[in-house]
DNA sequence: TAGACGTGGGT
DNA sequence: TACCCAAGTCT
């Protein structure tokens, strides 16, 4: 039997509803299912285990954040912290550090938390069901669904950005699926395309083939239609609307703020201080900072200088919100290593340059001080 | 609910 | 270069 592939306008009940609903394709999961276990990834270093901790620590890296970016931070955390107890019993900054760069770090913060609520809550050990995962810190509806799917077998549809865009060019889902309105359509056309008599390992293929259909064939740019199982009833490759679909997010201008950063140095340390818990870079190490020259000048001589500061070349970051620029200026300290350490205190450390590693610095915050460290050598 | 929240890769 | 956005969650 053909599917119906085209919108169901004004299938809804209310009248005010004008939100199509789209026909289920009953094929679909058999489809995605036979098409992954052949020609799905199958390598990924979290794939070929059903640990709950592996499978999560890997999910919260990934949210938002590419394949290849994250290989070489979960190694670092599997090799630190094996299994979900040392991670709950690891300080706070030994996280943080580790996190560093990866960007996000409120993920951070809440995977150590985490780790400390399953210990703490649930004798060590994960919960199985989308419901109880999902009231952990964060772990939302898309990533509970993920790891009940890959740990457990659940029958449960993540909606990553992947299946999104999967979605939206298959049943040509019309607009930006960031908002709101499209996205809860989403979820309901996901939530019925799940396969009704799947093995607990099908199931776990059928999720991983959402992912690896969006990862590898209908890729952002240019998909790679000759490939894909569902090439003949796709909404947007028989219409040619591969490049509208999915709707694109509306353009906005990113404002620029300005920030002065002070470079205090004493031979090779350099002193960090913690920032604030929430916000941008919440709970990482960076350096003193203030919202103009002079008052950049007021906090050196605070901090011991002599209100001598020199220009570094400034530079911007770009967020996804806006754009930072940054004034470096480099204040020299003379005390000496050995009185350093007394200056330190929980929001205070004079670092190492050689020693920055153990400490969660931002990214832009890193390359500035190993740059410093470099014209050092 | 729309905005805050990082960084690096792809085009 | 500049722009887009990726295995989203929280508030």
């Amino acid at each position: 039997m053909p599917s119906r592939l085209t919108p169901t306008t004004g299938a809804r009940s209310s009248a005010s509803d004008t939100t199509p609903a789209f026909a289920p394709m009953p094929e679909f999961s058999a489809r995605l299912i036979a098409w992954q276990r052949q020609h799905g990834r199958h390598d990924l270093p979290w794939q070929n285990t059903r640990d709950p901790y592996r499978i999560w620590l890997s999910e919260i890296m990934l949210q938002q954040t590419q394949v290849s970016t994250v290989i070489p931070y979960y190694a670092k955390f599997l090799a630190r912290f094996p299994d979900v107890a040392a991670l709950a019993a690891a300080p706070s900054d030994d996280v943080m550090a580790l996190w560093a760069g990866l960007g996000y770090y409120t993920r951070a913060r809440n995977l150590h938390r985490c780790a400390q609520v399953v210990v703490e809550q649930h004798g060590g050990a994960f919960p199985a069901s989308v419901d109880q995962l999902a009231e952990l810190p964060g772990i939302g509806r898309s990533t509970a669904a993920a790891i009940a799917s890959f740990a457990f077998g659940a029958r449960a549809t993540i909606l990553d950005g992947n299946v999104k865009r999967v979605l939206a060019r298959v049943f040509g889902v019309e607009g930006f699926p960031g908002e709101k309105k499209v996205e809860n359509a989403m979820w309901t056309l996901a939530e019925s395309l799940l396969p009704s008599n799947a093995s607990n390992a099908e199931l776990s293929g059928y999720t991983q083939g959402l992912m690896d259909l969006g990862a590898t064939l209908c890729v952002r740019g240019k998909p790679h239609c000759s490939r894909c199982p569902f090439a003949p009833d796709c909404v947007a490759n028989v219409t040619g609307r591969q490049r509208e679909l999915p709707t694109a997010r509306p353009k906005k201008t990113v404002p620029t703020r300005r920030t002065w950063m002070l470079l205090l140095r004493d031979g090779n340390a350099v002193m960090l201080e913690r920032r604030p818990p929430s916000g941008i870079w919440g709970g990482l190490w960076s350096l003193p900072e203030a919202a103009d020259e002079a008052s950049l000048a007021e906090r050196a001589r605070a901090f011991g200088g002599d209100g001598e500061v020199s220009a570094l070349a400034s530079f911007s970051h770009v967020f996804t919100h806006f754009k930072l620029d940054i004034e470096p200026r480099l204040a020299e300290f003379d005390r000496g290593v050995g009185a350093l350490a007394a200056l330190n205190d929980a929001d205070t450390a004079w670092v190492a340059l050689s020693d920055l590693d153990s400490f969660g610095v931002p990214a832009p915050v890193r390359k500035l001080l190993a740059s410093l460290h470099g014209s050092l050598l």
